[in-house]
DNA sequence: TAATAAATGTCGTTT
DNA sequence: AAACGACGTTTATTA
């Protein structure tokens, strides 16, 4: 069976789908009146009131309000969970045995049960991300400044890795660190304690630069402070170079081996 | 009309109803074989597949795959919706103009519609929060250590906030800062930076105490290094502390109440 | 509106 | 298993 829906169902029919649902390793949407009562790293209390809770195979939990973006109460993958009818509620326990946090749902009226069997094998792709952003300064140095060399890229510190490492065209080392969005403090304290390092390590003067598409505020007198520069530059630039880039690549590799020819194209 | 379900609708039936859906601000499932489109922050693609689609009333917008807690792609609250029927596919459009982002979901088969309206005025509280550890610290700053008092909380200074501000028994400046989870590298040079700027604003030395329940190892280099200090504090016991304290609080309330006293209870 | 830091953050990657 | 940092992070708080 693909999908069975209950829609007002007993508690009784609600727990025998819902049992068996769990055992097939199948998605369940249930939509009722309940509590939640969560403990584990935190705890938490949710009075009644309708909500959406969603069982996935791999053991994702969801409670979901009929408001806001994130759901009140969860378990990421992994859950166990045991059902039980109990003084005339259907209770869901969803439990994690490593980190020692349960989850339970206790519902006293529902309205729908829906168990799924989805087929998801769709590719995801995501661009412009900081691996994106940093792609692109390794195949055009410039983005940072004319005459800028990459030297190494993920470079082990002892604060941490260095985004990139490379040197300016007067040959001053120079630490790059990326941020997709908005640098905020964080990221400048991320730098400099990279620049420290590297200045330990190497006794000589050290540049840091923080490339990223803007610089927050109070992000910009520390930068001041701590003799740090800003170079802006959008994810999206950088996604738009690493397709141009990768469509030339292409191409001169179609024609390579249609015409049998090396070089770059020119 | 509490709740509609339309099990394999056409997608003529599913454009009629989520449309209207919307239109009443009620809470949609959708559930069926999808592409989704997403150009915002950043651009992702997701190829065929079935999926979850989650309308929320305040414009949340979530889209589901069989697996993982998060959303695959998805649309913070306060989306506006686009309902069309094309080329043998419903399209729903979720776009945030604000920020101009845009979600495009495309179903080419719907197996489940539901249009939910859901009541939740439930309260919902959660303990043992880094907010309940600063509490915690500041009724019981022996927390900390023997003699410690705490001065100010949340004190503004340059890189930011100092969550206590107090002095220790010797009477020097001291800066906490609190974590609710293992203290990171991040967590360090924050604090790193308020002790700076205590010591650049008083001239005087000044002690900073990082409490959190562990300090992750790249993080004790660095702490020693910084010459910075470490006090295991767990949020559980945090929690239980005000917990007990408010009872009492509580108890010496009702006494003084009933029996017209003051004092500490003793 | 912008900025700042918390979060039961989660998740991938690497040691 | 722990650590480290990115994330379309989101969300709340506050200036």
């Amino acid at each position: 069976m693909r999908q069975l829906i209950l829609e007002r169902p007993s508690l009784d029919e609600a727990y025998e789908a819902v049992k068996k649902g769990i055992a097939q390793r199948r998605m369940l949407l249930i939509v009722g009146s309940c509590t939640v009562d969560y403990v584990g790293r935190a705890s938490s209390k949710l009075s009644q009131g309708e909500r959406l809770l969603i069982i996935k195979p791999d053991g994702s939990t969801l409670i979901h309000r009929p408001r806001e973006y994130a759901p009140v109460n969860w378990q990421p993958p992994g859950s166990i969970f045991k059902t039980r009818l109990d003084e005339g509620r259907l209770h869901i326990r969803a439990y994690r045995r490593r980190e020692g946090e349960v989850l339970e749902i206790a519902f006293d009226r529902i309205t729908l049960v829906a168990i799924l069997h989805l087929v998801d094998e769709g590719e995801f792709y995501l661009y412009a991300s900081e691996e994106d952003m940093k792609q692109a300064i390794l195949l055009e140095p410039s983005l940072i400044e004319e005459g800028f060399k990459p030297v190494e890229a993920e470079k082990p510190v002892e604060p941490g890795f260095i985004d990139i490492l490379g040197v300016d065209r007067e040959g001053v080392l120079t630490v790059v660190e990326i941020k997709r969005r908005a640098a905020d403090r964080a990221a400048v304290l991320q730098l400099k304690s990279y620049v420290d390092a590297m200045r330990a390590e190497t006794g000589r003067r050290i540049r840091g630069i923080l490339v990223a598409p803007s610089l927050a505020k109070g992000a910009q007198s520390l930068m001041a402070a701590l003799n740090l520069e800003f170079k802006p530059l959008s994810p999206r630039r950088c996604a738009d170079i690493l397709r141009a880039r990768r469509g030339r690549k292409l191409t001169e590799y179609l024609t390579m081996k249609e015409g049998g020819e090396t070089g770059d194209g020119r």
